[in-house]
RNA sequence: GCCGCCGUAGCUCAGUGGUAGAGCGCGUCAUUGGUAAUGACGAGGUCGGGAGUUCAAUCCUCCCCGGCGGCACCA
């Protein structure tokens, strides 16, 4: 006799040997129609394997997020089965379920095509028609890892050999494919359903080791009901819609060319977007206190070696040379080594501390070919940086501080949510313990004080510092890691900094890194793409389009964009020979968002009839001096609104 | 860097072992029109680069470069 505790509190006893399916019957016909798994003290557990004793008792249906792990997992299993079917001699190695699908990864030595998909997923759809039962087996060790090299699955053989000698070795049939699983498993093929297609093709590394053999990678969504598979990929279809290389190339804000990967040229509406965005940070830096500076791209091999980059990052860094010197010089991958070297000019009091300096600081570094993807990873960027020079007293104002004015900055963009996390002491480290504890105390206080919550990410810090990182959502729920603020007890000490304190003797300076929006490059990447393009009236490279209805209001639309310019708006004027509707269809498709329609009649009021971006067919008319007064209230940078 | 796919006009893309085509854009001309495409005509490409196979290569093979999707990387 077993007892069955359900989520409600409820009891129930049933006979030894029972199973979920047994339970779920016991409590309705249509919940045994319903059920997929159970949870067995809040694990996963299979539907029509006995329960071992008394437990707790949650029945899964189909729409529960769980049984959605279950029938991704199921899913995988089917097109594994699929493939060794359609492709014999590829072996299996291992296929869990990931946000909104699944992958699995085989080893073969020919290549598989996305040609092969649908034959691969009509194989998958008749193995679910079939309706194989999951049959779950226990497996002697020995005998598996045996059976296993006997068959040819060198790797299955090798995950065996790996699990603890006590594990339990459990094997799941569906019909006559079977593998190496630790379940648990949908009833049958049946239950996993429709839903599911395959997506692309990738490698991988065996364990994600670059030394190990290539495996090929099959990726596939899988949901539990087709409507949902529609959605997903309708918004696969949305994001594709919003890829700022495709709008960056539309809206011509900047390209990209072979002779210079991973380099951006800015197009001038990209360039102007770029500079509305600088401009705007650092007016809010400058706010906060900070001074801003400029420092050198290239030094000398000398200096590096002595930050200690030389060493540590020298793979990541261009080297430059010039015969007539006999010098190896470095272009810098980083602002910080250059920062100490304007603190460390003059001696410091601890009356000049915090000293916050900031650079839009233009950095180079190697990235590998294949990491680099439009402005969001590039070789050469500038960072909104900063470093922040105090004593370990300060740290807790300074990070609270930044806080606020991050959180500022990401409103002012548009982005309300951002998530923290917070890295302490990993195992490889510099600086003595009690400094960390410090450092690590003075970031949660920091955290508190700005009134945030964080992930905790143990031991995840830097070797020099402990760190917050911060992760900003964007309009259709993407997550950017974008700011950081880190503290750093080793640069100060590699370079010497130091400063006099009250006592009159010398004192080691903590160093803050941090940044708010990252890479600029990479941030109006992120722009781009929440904004798809549309941006708000402040950050729009042309807020105003001039478009005149006839040539007899060429001249008064050139006065007004002109008087709009001299008002500090950013405006052009369309006086094509072009019907009204072509132009109002081009610069709405250019996402602009103010066209001021100029024709005889406005030309002879001295009015301009005002169109918004993403309005039909309201207009408002309004004189050329109200006009302008509204269009230059409402254009101001969020910092500058009254 | 690794695996797979891709590279044809400014853009989006079609196409063939006998050196190429559409739409949009661009230019010229006509048209001066009220809020999402006026019409006609025209120009524009050594088919990513190099080598090979072939009587002949944009097409087939190899190498290189770049892009895309992942993996690895992101002190």
């Amino acid at each position: 006799m077993i007892t069955v505790t359900f989520p409600d509190g409820a009891r129930r006893d049933f006979a030894d040997g029972t199973t979920g399916a047994g339970v779920a019957a016991a409590i309705s016909k249509s919940l045994a129609k319903k059920a997929i798994a159970i949870k067995l003290d809040g694990k996963p557990f299979d539907l029509n394997r006995p329960i071992p004793g008394d437990a707790e008792i949650e029945i899964l249906t189909r729409a529960h997020p769980e049984a959605l792990e279950i029938i991704r997992h199921d899913c995988a299993h089917v097109l594994a089965q699929a493939v060794q079917d359609l492709f014999p001699g590829t072996q299996v190695t291992i296929g869990p379920a990931i946000d909104n699908g699944f992958f699995y990864d085989f080893y073969r030595t020919e290549p598989f095509s996305t040609d092969d998909f649908a034959q691969i997923e009509a194989k998958m759809a008749a193995i679910v028609d079939a309706d194989y039962p999951f049959q779950r087996e226990e497996w002697d060790r020995r005998a598996a890892i045996a059976h296993f090299r006997a068959i040819g699955e060198a790797f299955k053989a090798e995950i065996i050999e790996d699990l603890p000698e006590d594990s339990v070795i459990s094997i799941y049939r569906q019909g006559p494919w079977y593998d190496l699983c630790v379940g648990p498993h949908l009833p049958s093929t049946r239950h996993v359903g429709k839903a599911f297609k395959l997506m692309k093709l990738a490698g991988a590394y065996w364990r994600g080791d670059h030394r190990n053999p290539q495996l090929q990678r099959m990726y596939g969504v899988c949901f539990a009901e087709e409507a949902e598979l529609a959605a997903h990929l309708k918004q696969i279809e949305e994001a594709e819609r919003r890829d700022h290389r495709k709008i960056g190339k539309q809206m011509r804000l900047f390209h990209f060319q072979e002779e210079a990967a991973g380099q951006v040229f800015w197009h001038p509406h990209g360039w102007e977007l770029y500079r509305t965005v600088e401009n705007y940070v650092r007016r809010r830096m400058v706010a906060a206190g900070y001074q801003e500076i400029k420092t050198p791209q290239l030094m000398d091999r000398k200096f590096w070696e002595a930050s200690g980059h030389w060493d540590k990052y020298r793979e990541n860094m261009f080297i430059s040379s010039i015969e007539e010197e006999d010098k190896t010089l470095a272009v810098k991958p980083m602002n910080c080594p250059c920062h100490v070297q304007v603190f460390n000019q003059g001696l410091k009091s601890y009356r000049d501390l915090p000293l916050r300096l900031s650079e839009f600081g233009s950095c180079h570094r190697y990235e590998s070919s294949g990491s680099l993807h439009g402005l969001m990873r590039v070789r050469a960027f500038v960072q909104d940086d900063a470093h922040i020079f105090c004593t370990e007293d300060q740290i807790t104002a300074e990070v609270t501080a930044f806080c606020d004015l991050l959180r500022q900055i990401y409103a002012d963009f548009g982005f309300a949510e951002f998530r923290v996390k917070f890295s302490d002491r990993p195992d490889q480290r510099v600086g003595e313990d009690a400094i960390w504890d410090k450092a690590e105390n003075a970031l949660r206080a920091a955290l508190t004080a700005a009134g945030l919550e964080a992930e905790y990410n143990p031991g995840d810090g830097a070797f020099y510092g402990p760190k917050l990182d911060f992760i900003l959502k964007d309009a259709i729920g993407r997550e950017w890691q974008t700011g950081t603020i880190q503290c750093d007890f080793n640069l100060p000490e590699r370079l010497d900094a130091n400063y006099i304190g009250e006592d009159g003797a010398k004192h080691r300076p903590v160093m803050l890194h941090r940044a708010i929006c990252g890479s600029l490059e990479r941030f109006l990447g992120i722009l781009i793409e929440n904004y798809a393009g549309a941006f708000p009236l402040w950050l729009a490279p042309v807020q105003i389009m001039v478009a005149t209805i006839t040539s007899e209001a060429d001249d008064y639309a050139a006065e007004v964009a002109a008087a709009l310019r001299k008002a500090g708006l950013r405006a052009e004027a369309d006086l094509r020979n072009e019907k009204i509707n072509y132009k109002v269809r081009e610069h709405s498709l250019a996402k602009i968002p103010v066209i001021a329609v100029v024709g005889k009649k406005e030309a002879e009021e001295r009015k301009v009839s005002l169109r918004r971006f993403g309005t039909q067919e309201t207009q408002s008319v309004a004189t050329l001096a109200d006009a302008i007064a509204l269009l230059a209230a409402e254009s101001l940078p969020p910092d500058l609104r009254a």
